[in-house]
DNA sequence: TTTTTTATACTTATTAGTAAGTATCTTTAT
DNA sequence: ATAAAGATACTTACTAATAAGTATAAAAAA
């Protein structure tokens, strides 16, 4: 894969979730990478196909975390332990998850992208929820809602706080993202 | 007041909870009230002035509440039942609220609107976190993490269950509600 | 040489915003 | 009571800037 394309798609990602993806435009990314406007759309002919594209390939992203923790056996606590960071990375460095960036302007994207983003939404949750079932199961967690429930309530707080994490200084993120973890300890 | 201003603040108020800030035009608003473009001008002189306008509104409609259950002696279990109602029926409208929808746009946002939704946040924290103290005090609410913590929690979920509810039709957000809730019975 | 990649130089549509004018109502002065 | 002056609520008719997108040519790599 050329370097330009996948400069263009790693700018393009970090556009959406610090500005959103409406408020991001080709001269934002071709300015920056010092290449003309015309160039980005050689790689993705519109913006359609370009906020598709960053959707999929953060898929494939989740798709390896998980891959990897399996292969390397990681325990139900060490996996949530590991999502969780992913949280804390983006918030340290001041950047929203893509699924809060592209949520709120869900209405206004292109079916495709639509597709992509719902997708991504479902698998997140279908992975949490399995892994907070087999976790309970093995007594490694302890929650009583049902699973399906305490995954949306973890996901949701977790897309949120990086939305306020960008307004509000004076919080507290660190005990913030601990208290999910020792809410769930047994 | 005029009715036409009035009309303005509701349906831009509409659209950004639907499509988002940077989604929406001035032509939106003057095509929908059959007016000119120039007309949305005359009242708001630009769209800085019309989006402060807009979180203005709504922190003295939050203002309004608190009073109106202040002085109708509600007790901390009805006071926290009222405010995920407003949720609820922003669920039900198929709205996101209005937090949830300029949060990730903050840094785009003019930096007078910024100012209006920084302090619509810190004012609903500030009364979530008081509430949350006052009520396990008095044995209405039981829950471990310290008030401020739990208070972002609750509103980073129901911000967060908004957004993801606009995508996802399948989930239960009736007992995801009711979760919140039954999670503060002692 | 042929394909890939990029620049030049546009187009079309939309954006926020403005200047100037007008009809209608309201107040004030005579 | 009536005329003048002013405020209210717009419209008409524009900018200047920026958006996404494209046709074509040039350069670079295979």
């Amino acid at each position: 894969m050329s370097v330009t394309r996948e400069k263009i798609l790693e700018l393009g990602e970090n556009l959406i979730r610090t500005r959103g993806y409406n408020a991001f435009s080709y001269q934002d990314i071709s300015t920056e990478l010092g290449i003309k406007n015309a160039a980005v759309h050689y790689y993705f002919p519109s913006k359609e196909n370009l906020g598709t594209s960053i959707v999929k390939t953060n898929i494939q992203r989740f798709d390896e975390m998980v891959d990897n923790m399996h292969s390397r056996k990681f325990g139900e606590w060490q996996q949530i332990e590991t999502f969780i960071k992913i949280y804390v990375k983006s918030h340290r460095e001041q950047k929203k998850c893509l699924v809060g960036s592209l949520s709120p302007d869900y209405n206004t994207l292109n079916a495709t992208t639509k597709i992509e983003l719902k997708r991504m939404i479902e698998m997140i949750l279908k992975w949490l929820t399995e892994l907070l079932e087999k976790g309970r199961t093995q007594n490694v967690f302890s929650f009583n809602e049902d699973p399906a429930s305490k995954a949306l309530s973890i996901f949701s707080s977790l897309v949120a706080s990086l939305q306020l994490s960008g307004i509000m200084d004076k919080i507290d993120y660190k005990s913030f993202y601990q208290s999910i973890l020792d809410d769930l300890k047994p």
